[in-house]
DNA sequence: ATGAAAGCGCTAACAA
DNA sequence: TTGTTAGCGCTTTCAT
């Protein structure tokens, strides 16, 4: 009969204390993995390690991480689950997480400042050993939020001043995909349909502000115009976008020669608005969106599109958590271009590569 | 000059109740809410409260967890978080998980039996306090381990035998989606090519074999056939399929008049093989495709496609997880048939909507 | 090479 | 209406 045990089941390593008739230090010891420094003889760590196992003993992790004053859950914040980007995100910052043995914990705050900052606190509640900010609308107010409690933690895809960051080289990625577009267009002398317009994002957004100033610059070196015609970036809603570029092509009489579509989102709007076109319309169009989507490349359109380096974004983000660095810096990632599987101004030959048979 | 407080500035109970000169557990009353049944006054639960906000006081959820032998974490555990389907279920778990006040945690076990267990205890380690089982391989060796502790869960998905399980009716929807193939698929009487074929998916797969048996039903319904020599279900990896797919269209002398393809990734292989074909061998067939990307609509021929309710089969799930059902009832949900947004048997005329201006 | 004991921060009887 | 006390299961000095 034993004392008070069995609160449902659970083997405590009291249990293992008494069946393997050492002491609870000792069976702590063994199964922690300090019982090497801690001088146990082995083959004692291995007899409580086996019964350990016999019985189904597990850790209770509350109860290690109250003791030890951290948990073993590495936190994520991401805006949404529900893009490419950020769920892939998600799946290499579990591998990094589970590489090191610990659990991730990723959870979304839908862009809402507010959910923001209550999502951290329930983080830091449940003692987090440290936390990836990733493209918050206020990483300096979650930064001031970790530092009251000594957390260490990092910005992804979104800088903030009170911590280091490492971002997305947005002015490079969108230099590359305006001037790739610009290359691609066919020449035309047609005063505004021949142009490159910018379409969607948000003015007051980080990401947006310096892609919008890539893109004017490319539009000034490369065809010594302003662009100050050409950008409509109110939001990132499809339809809203979908509606911008419907008054442009309707008030410049068609398609634009070139289209720079800021993310994948905005691309299904757009997408949505094509759809009400005749085919012909496409026929001397180049898109490039800022961000990227497979299926993308098999339209009836070439499409040029950014991949920002997930991998480097996380990789570089665990280096600099884990190595003490000082100050906010901030680590820029170069994107890759993804240029149309096939390339022509005839969109009849656009997947012309190979007869079968 | 606190006795030992201090622990990195983080404030405790002890702290408020030194500040407040109530004791421990009269602060802790007013902090978790239990306070009215306590005949706590309510000036004192109040003053409390305030002082706790002021100080930044946030509730150690270990030391509450390891106390009440619960976390208030719901875990949920997914193959992968990278694909459409799974990054929705999250999303939507998610919100459900917030609107009961506790805090979701959901890792991703990458179709690997023994990273499946590992999560599974991992979580139950941290006193989660039910799961949700998505996608397994293998559920019921997961169920096993939630009955060994008594953790309540379901299954989604992918039904067990040993737990509750809500599922998508894969039958039915691929019933329909096979139906609508046949519907669309210009008559042909070519033996060979006027077929519809099954591409995609692993047939130990209880998904597969649900819609391969919907797939031959129908066929033998509709045509009076049988479907044997008409499925080719290897692998989910797009690049099998593809190769699937490409000899079989060597041996039948072109594209099939339709093709049953059994997920997205799947359908990404395809379409990379397809991108080595002229547009013109597209002009007589219909895709269907069991799973759901919005950017398929905007493809150069129609794609009928099969979209499962995430939100039915989270709700579903979380009313069967709360509802203390007997025994392993399972719940199917019907999917949505999302028909092309434009059909005609010329590619030409796909996307001839309106013209505008 | 091991055991005893204190305590992580919180909650819940049981007193008062 | 509130305080006292005893743990939740684990780690960690400090003894031995």
């Amino acid at each position: 009969m034993t004392k008070k045990r069995d609160t449902a089941g659970k083997t405590t390593i009291y249990d293992l204390a008494r069946s393997t008739g050492a002491s609870p230090s000792t069976v702590s010891a063994a199964l922690s993995g300090t019982w090497r420094s801690r001088r146990i003889k082995e083959s004692t760590a291995l007899e409580i390690q086996r019964l350990a196992e016999e019985q189904g003993y597990t850790t209770n992790l509350q109860a290690r991480g109250l003791r030890k004053a951290r948990s073993g859950l590495i936190g994520m914040v991401v805006p949404a689950h529900f893009t490419r980007f950020f769920s892939s995100m998600s799946q290499i910052f579990e591998d990094h997480v589970r590489a090191r043995g610990m659990c991730p914990v990723v959870v979304s705050t839908l862009r809402d400042p507010a959910e923001e900052r209550r999502t951290v606190e329930t983080l830091i509640s449940y003692a987090i050993d440290s936390l990836f900010i990733v493209g918050a609308t206020d990483p300096d107010a979650l930064s001031d939020i970790c530092a009251a409690v000594n957390l260490k933690h990092v910005n992804v895809d979104l800088p903030g001043t009170k911590a280091p960051s490492v971002i997305t080289n947005n002015y490079s990625g969108a230099r590359q995909l305006t001037r790739e577009i610009l290359k691609s267009m066919p020449r035309s002398g047609d005063p505004l349909r021949g142009k490159v317009y910018f379409i969607g994002g948000a003015q007051w957004d980080f990401a947006t502000a310096e892609r919008i100033r890539a893109f004017r610059d490319v539009v000034a070196e490369e065809r010594g115009e302003s662009a100050d015609g050409l950008i409509f970036a109110q939001s990132y809603d499809p339809d809203v976008s979908a509606g911008d570029l419907r008054d442009l092509c309707e008030r410049i009489g068609g398609l634009p020669a070139g289209l720079f579509i800021n993310s994948a989102f905005v691309f299904e709007g757009v997408l949505k608005y094509f759809a009400t076109l005749p085919p012909e319309a496409f026929n001397n169009i180049v898109i490039g969106c800022y961000d990227y989507d497979p299926l993308a490349s098999f339209l009836h359109f070439p499409v040029i599109m950014v991949r920002q380096s997930v991998d480097q974004l996380i990789a570089e983000a665990f280096r600099l958590i884990e190595s003490d660095v000082a100050g906010a810096p901030c680590l820029q990632i170069e994107p890759e271009l993804i240029r149309p599987r096939t390339f022509s101004s005839s969109p009849n030959e656009t997947f012309h590569h190979r007869i079968p048979n």
